[in-house]
DNA sequence: TTGAAAGCGCTAACAC
DNA sequence: GTGTTAGCGCTTTCAA
């Protein structure tokens, strides 16, 4: 069996209190005794038992990461970076999937609480202000991407309506003189600031906005990319650009086009969101909006640990992170530049 | 403050062991006290205390994953998959990222014990039998992929060599006649599985084996494949078909092949290993090896749960999980009509 | 600087 | 059926 302090104690002939003193790197220790202490923890192997190492402390050494899907490119980026930044901690990273849905995020939200974790990191996609309302988890919280708003939660993202705008005056800049927009969606407060950023471009190239040209989708992934972007050539008047709220439709609309023989950019220009692994090397690499990911994680946890170690608690925090727009071929290169 | 078994026999008039019999769903509770318990829970919004429990009986309600990178799609879908397959016995997962490094994948092994986890599912890039010698975890260990050799551990795959074969022969059944194979790897039993699988499907197709069409990649990313392609195209007799050993060195030979102007398949073709999600999208749609990750999921955590909760130990085991040669445009099919 | 001992919340053996 | 209670392994007063 695994040794415990005890077991560790009366090999090295002291008592617990002086293995725990080692152990926890507690500085008075006599240097006769550490150098025995840490020849016993060596000759038996121990480990602390983290369970009772919580219960002592009333903290469970664990955070979650409470997104949609982790097969979702985005989301195992994130989580990969979320986990790595929590290692700083030496916290441990527990992640629930909630495919998206409002229920399923409203439960890990109640179900997980001060007893299995230390804060948790929230990418809500339907979780609407009401689900927070008199709500008190007594853990951190912090919000990833989407933000409910009136609802004082710490929230982390890019700005998001500078980031569309960004994106689509780059297509207007081009040239392109019918953009359309794929990925609104009630029920995402990204999808909204999002839209409000694309028409802000046009605005500002003087461009009138075609309703007929802002395409929903329900769902964020490839197949909704697709039926969005052939129901835009299905137009009488289809457009010459496309703005994706993000990297899976477009990848999706990419697919779509190349059905119906278009070329793109020649024939109509691609932009996404998110910059996924894979639009890098998609035929013809995706154009797209790349938020700091690494800094969006670090953000985030850093937040909690804050929260979790600060006595006296401090403001709410809405954490602006930077982004870039990444140029790449389906705006404005050529296959085999990149 | 949470309540505790205390608070809530109090406030219910009865003793703890009558709390903790409903709690943990014992039947034999006098009705009347059942539903004052009950009431009690509900007023209180009682919740256990994990890190108490655990303590208590001995486990931990953990599992480890030890995987490369949660960035690469294969293994963040598997993780999905198995994050879900674990809740149908309480587990939570705990995400260990290595890189694929056989130092930290040594480390994971070593610095996850008994006190942590009730068992790990291991995904190894680069460990060698050597590893595991001498090591007693207490844990339950299943491996998913990759096989250490000569180590009596449970271990679930697909046939590998079959697998590689019926993609090969596929190629070969096209007409295909100089078939070049991306991904060897010294480290990697896997590829060294379906290099065996190339060959035999060569040797049964009557066609001799071109050592430079045979090119290796330290990494299994995007831009590996797109090097060791680019390195084939530039042979004086380049192929007229490509296998690569994973999907996201076929999706990076595709790109190689773009850059050429080379159409494929026409000119020439290529199959991957694994069904990304993303290949189903790829232009053109990618010809793949799909194994069955559900039940490589599922499998793997029953494995581990018939170890923890079984008494007598049972033989070790090694599951296969059945795959499809998936059939797309890459190899086969045209454009749109997917 | 170190030892003895209490107790974190829970489960289960034992008594009734 | 239900109550009492010992301890799981650890941290941390409190004394020495």
């Amino acid at each position: 069996m695994a040794a415990t302090l005890k077991d560790v104690a009366a090999l090295a002939g002291v008592s617990v209190k002086t293995v725990s003193n080692v152990v926890n790197g507690y500085a008075f220790v006599k240097p006769e005794n550490r150098r025995r202490v840490e020849a016993a923890l060596e000759a038996t192997g121990y480990r602390p038992n983290l369970s009772a190492r919580n219960l002592r402390r009333g903290k469970t050494g664990f955070i979650a990461l409470v997104l949609p899907e982790l097969s979702i490119p985005y989301f195992g980026e994130l989580a990969g970076l979320v986990i790595t930044a929590a290692r700083r901690y030496d916290w441990n990273v527990l992640i629930e999937q909630t495919q998206g849905t409002r229920d399923r995020e409203r439960t890990a939200l109640t179900a997980l609480g001060p007893h299995m974790i230390d804060g948790a990191i929230l990418s809500p996609q339907a979780l609407a202000a009401e689900d927070f309302t008199g709500f008190d988890r007594g853990i951190p919280l912090v919000m990833v991407g989407e933000h409910a708003v009136n609802v004082p939660i710490d929230h982390v993202a890019i700005d998001n309506v500078l980031a569309a705008r960004t994106a689509v005056r780059h297509l207007t800049s081009l040239g392109c003189r019918r953009i359309a927009a794929i990925g609104t969606n009630p029920g995402r407060g990204t999808a909204a600031l999002r839209l409000e950023g694309y028409r802000t471009a046009l605005r500002e190239a003087g461009m009138t906005e075609s309703p007929e040209l802002i395409v929903p989708a329900l769902e964020y992934h490839r197949q909704d990319g697709a039926l969005a972007m052939r129901h835009l050539l299905d137009l009488p008047e289809p457009p010459d650009a496309v703005f994706c709220f993000n990297d899976l439709l477009a990848i999706g609309a990419l697919r779509a086009a190349a059905e119906r023989g278009l070329r793109v950019p020649e024939d109509v220009a691609i932009a996404g969101f998110d910059d996924a692994e894979e639009s890098a090397y998609s035929i013809p690499s995706l154009t797209t909006i790349a938020p700091d990911k690494l800094a969006i994680a670090r953000t985030a946890v850093d937040l909690i640990h804050r929260r979790v170690s600060e006595d006296d608690p401090f403001p709410v925090q809405d954490v602006q992170i930077p982004f870039a727009l990444e140029i790449r071929e389906s705006t404005a290169g050529r296959l085999g530049l990149a």
